[in-house]
DNA sequence: CTTGAACCTCTAGTTCCTAGAGATGTTACG
DNA sequence: CGTAACATCTCTAGGAACTAGAGGTTCAAG
């Protein structure tokens, strides 16, 4: 049996965030000791890798609580799996997409400023003024 | 002089957002009607167009808040809006190569799984249940 | 002058945690 | 077996940047 401390230790998951996944629902409820202080199974401890796993990887807490439903039932189809994964390789190509045209834009003013001007002909400052002055959209 | 409403419009930034930034500091208190109700002057307008266009670059809060105090006195250095501004850059930057991570793995996982097995043996659920089938690091 | 859209303030909720207070439990050492 | 030192407990609040809703007032057009 594994204390709270020795999961967070093992899995990178600080204490508070332990609990607050135990409040979610994500991680069910632990036996307790005489002294009402949580102890885990490993049952526990890989279902905090999953859920640490998951959130690196930048799954929303619904979508990972979908995920484990599914994980809990070796035999349901693994269609909505299969689909969360993909919704969520979207939205980081998109993501990414869009920090690509931001980091276009910023260098391109970055660059034009190099910190020994004035504010008043800073290119930082009319950049942010007018908008016209960008060649992306964003 | 121009409502909220007209300078949501104009801007495209939400209504309860421009109070936000009204509570925030970003924007002065903007002159009143009899009624009580804003009336914004052109400043007013180029300001929130500002704002905007820094937030749309990710630019924080506090960011923008230091940007606009520059932008208020064109005689001081604009060293510190040089600075800003590469750092948002480096920001933007990381985001985008650890993005770029998830989306490798994402890609490996996803792939592996067309959707039409059951859960048990689904490489969506495997994956995220053990890390070391992982080729990068996130 | 009336109606309907726009506006007002205030509070609370969102997401995913993080920090702190104050009390209690556990463990290693002598 | 006693006592430090450390770990854990619950509970509340905060943070970033908004968003939503309730309940009420004002404005502008016809």
């Amino acid at each position: 049996m594994f204390s709270i401390g020795t999961l967070s230790r093992r899995t990178g998951v600080k204490i508070p965030t332990i609990r607050y996944y135990e409040d979610m629902g994500l991680l069910p409820e632990p036996e307790r000791t005489a002294g009402n202080q949580r102890r885990y199974s490993q049952a526990g401890l890989d279902r905090l890798g999953f859920i640490k796993h998951a959130r690196d990887l930048g799954f929303t807490i619904e979508a990972i609580r979908a995920l484990i439903e599914l994980h809990e039932h070796p035999d349901h189809s693994c269609a909505t799996a299969n689909a969360i994964a993909n919704a969520q390789l979207s939205d980081v190509q998109a993501k990414i997409a869009r920090l690509k045209r931001l980091e276009t834009e910023l260098q391109r003013i970055a660059t034009h400023c190099d910190g020994s001007g004035t504010a008043g002909d800073c290119y930082v400052l009319t950049s942010l003024a007018d908008h016209s002055l960008c060649e992306t959209a964003h």
